[in-house]
RNA sequence: GAGCGCGUAGCUCAGGUGGUAGAGCAACGCACUUUUAAUGCGUGGGUCCUGGGUUCGAGUCCCAGCGCGCUCACCA
């Protein structure tokens, strides 16, 4: 537990204190403390009171906090107390506490917890302060705070020791607090719109609903292996099914798979299906939602993110080819046309006027690896590529590779090529709709374009924060779309869907045209906070274990 | 998974070209009855992330590893 002889020393310097103050007569870890007041109320209700105010009508008040700050001066002393993120200055002196009162408050320590009763005054600077009569000791901190200053900065100590974090910085417990009004705010408009909250199965026989790689775990009295759930999909919509028209659930989602800025293992998604919408109406109540809940937890529409200011009342809406089409950059090739996402020779042929077809092919001839590092590498790219065109270009041979190798559907490449087109420059919040088929198993397909299906993606500051479509509900179409998600599994894609007979089974009694959605938590909780890792806005984020030097030679011996 | 950067006292940080480790806060002692990053005087505190190597000598140079951050890949 001890990070040095240092913190070993504190340590039993300050049990000595303790045995003092229970010398002293004060029970060393009291079970309550009356309070008249919070810190909040006080200055909610005295900020500004005159120093005249307090003194003809004397304030007496009970409070309690956590000791941030203390300063002893003689036979007086100061010391701020901080309770919810409140604080409050407190003015002890030896003629008003008497002597055993003044010994207690010369053997508090930054951290400690008290209880303190008084009146309310100003300083002579004018500070709001309590004229302490009596202290109550109520808990000790055995180990050093942080610096008063610059607080707990290193940020892998923040995340390991959340604790001292939030009560050392302010900004960080308000990022929280933020978090938690988002939720609120969630929960608020779907009620009010008749939705019912339900909670589905985190473990999962078939984990579906999602593209990504599952968490396994095993239930040892059934002795089977279960997934921890990558989405609540399929679930909520067999929910549907039974006549709970709409629903919404908010909860964890897991995924096996990298850790950055945006991802982390397991993150927050509120994920909702309305029977009788489609995805107009999705994009409709997302324009809406999402202005709302930052007037709930900001009282503004406004943010800034990355130094950018974001309006999140102002959208726009691109369908995906359009997207790519809109944010082409020139300088890197001929701009794209709708004519040239109509299928693979159209969409090669295309790529051929911004790559030279001699260096295309060369890379297939000398049967290289495709995967886009090895791709970087033939073409001479370091990786990370230096910019952008160098980027794009790898993907565009990427994608122009594995469609002549038949790996991939037009629909596909396009997909990527949007990726690497588009989403970066999708700062204001935009919805991109129309998504390619191939890369959509679960949504409906567009009436008038069978190989584009309803469904779209809402992005601010640059990142994905929400998909939605009109659901698929055709139950033999289901069949197929996982029939064919079964030979990309065969094909090496680790994150195809597995067939889920019973959800086709469901859709068999009858699912009705819905709409579904679902909105990623810890992504808008960072844009309303400007936060820029999601490390920042999930409490306890996954952090790998630290293995003690001790730990270390034992486990190795 | 790859590239780059960082790792020095409990905390925040200094430590040109290699020469026995420093400051502020925190801690301990003393003084101080309206301070507020209180002040003044004094004291203690370090496996310089770990392990190798080069060298007469490594916090500093080289190699390997660990942890964290950022970028990229994957993904929401």
């Amino acid at each position: 537990m001890y990070e040095s002889e240092f913190e070993q020393s504190v340590f039993d310097l300050r049990r000595e204190k303790l045995k003092q103050i229970e010398a002293l007569g004060h029970p060393v870890y009291p079970n309550s403390f009356a309070a008249t007041h919070t810190l909040a109320a006080i200055r909610a209700e005295y900020d500004t009171a005159t120093s005249e105010t307090l003194e003809q009508n004397r304030v007496s008040v009970a409070v309690a906090g956590r000791i941030m700050a203390i300063r002893a001066q003689g036979k007086a002393g100061f010391a701020v107390l901080q309770q919810n993120g409140v604080r409050l200055q407190i003015y002890v002196r030896l003629d008003a506490v008497g002597e055993p009162g003044f010994q207690l408050y010369k053997l508090l320590d930054m951290g400690d917890h008290i209880g303190v009763t008084g009146y309310l005054f100003r300083t002579r600077s004018g500070e709001l302060t309590v004229h302490v009569d009596t202290l109550t000791f109520l808990s000790k901190a055995m180990l050093p705070l942080p610096e008063k200053y610059h607080g707990l900065a290193d940020v892998e100590l923040r995340y390991r020791q959340r604790y001292v974090d939030l009560f050392m910085n302010a900004d960080v417990r308000e990022v929280f607090v933020k978090r938690a009004a988002v939720l609120r705010a969630m929960r608020k408009v779907f009620d009010e719109r008749g939705f019912l909250e339900v909670e589905t199965p985190m473990m999962q026989p078939i984990a579906g609903g999602a593209a990504a790689k599952p968490f396994t775990t095993h239930h040892n009295a059934l002795d089977i292996d279960l997934f921890l759930r990558i989405a609540p999909e399929l679930y909520l919509k067999r929910l549907v099914v039974g006549g709970l028209d709409r629903v919404y659930e908010i909860n964890r989602n897991f995924r096996n798979e990298g850790i950055s800025t945006q991802h982390n293992p397991e993150f927050t998604m509120l994920e909702f299906y309305q029977a009788y919408a489609n995805y107009h109406d999705l994009m409709d109540l997302t324009e809406e939602l999402i202005p709302y809940v930052a007037m709930e937890v900001n009282g503004t529409t406004k943010t800034v993110f990355n130094d950018v200011e974001i309006d999140l009342s102002q959208w726009q809406r691109f369908t995906m080819r359009e997207a790519i089409i809109h944010f082409w950059d020139e300088e890197a090739g001929p701009r794209p046309t709708m004519e040239d996402f109509l299928d693979i020779g159209s969409l090669k042929s295309w790529i051929e006027k911004i790559i030279p077809r001699e260096i295309l092919l060369r890379d297939t001839l000398q049967g290289i690896d495709v995967r886009p590092p090895f791709v970087q590498r033939a073409l001479g790219i370091s990786t990370p590529p230096p910019n952008l065109h160098a980027r794009l270009n790898a993907v565009l041979h990427f994608i122009y590779l594995r469609m002549v190798r038949d790996e991939i559907t037009v629909g596909q490449g396009i997909a990527s090529m949007f990726e690497a087109v588009a989403e970066e420059h999708l700062i204001q919040p935009t919805i991109i709709y129309d998504f390619p088929l191939a890369v959509s198993p679960l949504s409906k397909q567009k009436p008038d374009e069978p190989d584009w299906v309803e469904r779209f993606e809402f992005y601010i500051g640059g990142f994905e924060l929400g998909n939605a479509f009109s659901e698929l509900n055709d139950p033999v179409e289901q069949r197929n779309r996982f029939l064919q998600q079964l030979g990309e599994r065969e094909r090496g894609d680790a994150e195809a869907h597995a067939m889920d007979e019973d959800y086709v089974r469901a859709l068999s009694f009858g699912l009705p045209p819905t709409g579904g959605e679902g909105i990623g938590i810890d992504r808008l909780t960072m844009v309303l906070t400007g936060s820029r890792s999601i490390r920042d806005v999930i409490l306890f984020p996954l952090m790998r274990p630290q293995v003690k030097q001790a730990d270390a030679d034992a486990m190795s011996e």
